[in-house]
DNA sequence: ACATCCCCCTGACATTTGTCACACGCAGTC
DNA sequence: GACTGCGTGTGACAAATGTCAGGGGGATGT
């Protein structure tokens, strides 16, 4: 049962699932979507796990996923779907886009990523693109991403640099870490030595900016 | 044209001025609102500057606002509103409500406060809501704040705890306040203490989670 | 006028944190 | 095998940070 593009009196629409947990801007956007001829959209999802339910259940040609939602997030739904529906192709909408986010989603296997400032209209034709086979990704956002390069961080730094994200002091990291206390400062201050930051705190920040943590 | 309010000539449709960064959410948003008779978006802006100069060009009746736009802020924008074009009632849309946000909108005179979770019919009744003089928080939003209660700070605690965000150290904070270092370690000591944090960092952390800084 | 309270500011002291030198295990290379 | 480089883990020491007690000044209530 292939579909073939060329059928008679036009081609099939476009199916697309749309997944956002601001509903003013999910409804807005299927709205505007609906204005294209050639796409259609099938299915709504506030959450991530919801994006999962509604795609096993309307098996879209495309999902378009928000990238901060609440359960899973958007690459991690991308990632879901990658293996369980191989046909459906992914795309990632986000406000802030932050230059680890983008190589974590092409590593899942999204086709495209751009930020929520381009136009529906430009949206609608990213979405032929991506249903078309291709990638696509915001010019800005990749050239932030070659930037700022790959992490420098290894596993245990990037780990312990996340347990120290809430301002927590030493000894909790460290009793949740199960390691010793200079064990601990020892990794953070590696991660605060390689990110130019004057202390865990600071390295935190750039991580976050980064996209690396 | 399908015309229920306005076939008798008695309302005159409520001028809206939309200003969002997100050209995505605010074209989208347009094209909802502009399907509801009595609503005609006059003017759109990205920036708070741009928001500023289109209402003065426009004059509209209700302003709704981003809370978060580069230049200016919503609530910087309806503060300047208020004074400018007293007749202009303003509204914040806003993704994430952190309490002091709300608190910070109402002192400013803003007269609607909605996260972006709303249906666009929603906020089209709250748009009209506004226009007619009444005020709308949503009451989510409002139960946060109530629970999060005022700010304990006072306002060198809080001024010191803004320029400890970055996580930089004492050193170079005092110098920046133009304090000596015991004086600052002091404050933000206060500070920490007033909001339970184990540091100065969580400090921030949580005076930025309840829209205290 | 006086007492009281709160905010602003400071220095001395104890604790926490960051830096350094070093040991172990595990690849890859010669 | 022996060498080398890297990630992991640890403790001792120096520096940065948080805590404490206290002085000065303006506002408020009696």
């Amino acid at each position: 049962m292939t579909d073939d593009r060329s059928a008679t009196g036009g081609e099939r629409p476009v199916r697309v699932l749309l997944a956002d947990d601001e509903h003013l801007i999910r409804g807005a956007l299927a709205a505007l979507l609906a204005l294209e001829d050639d796409l259609l959209v099938v299915a709504e999802a506030a959450s991530g796990p919801e994006a999962l339910a509604m795609a096993r259940a309307h098996r879209p040609d495309v999902a378009v996923l928000d990238l901060q939602m609440p359960g899973k997030d958007g690459v991690a739904v991308a990632t879901a779907l990658r293996t369980e529906l191989p046909d459906c192709r992914t795309m990632i909408v986000t406000g802030h886009g932050r230059p680890g986010h983008l190589k974590r989603a092409l590593a899942a296997g999204v086709r495209g990523f751009v930020p929520k400032t381009v136009s529906a209209q430009r949206l609608a034709e990213i979405i032929r693109t991506v249903h078309a086979g291709n990638r696509y990704v915001d010019p800005e956002l990749a050239a932030d991403a070659i930037s700022a390069g790959d992490s420098p961080l290894t596993a245990r730094e990037a780990e312990l640099l996340e347990l120290a994200a809430d301002g927590a002091p030493i000894a909790e990291i460290a009793e949740r870490a199960a390691l010793a206390p200079g064990t601990v400062r020892n990794y953070l201050s590696s991660a605060a030595a390689k990110l130019s930051a004057e202390n865990r705190h600071a390295a935190v920040r750039i991580a976050r900016e980064r996209g690396w943590l």
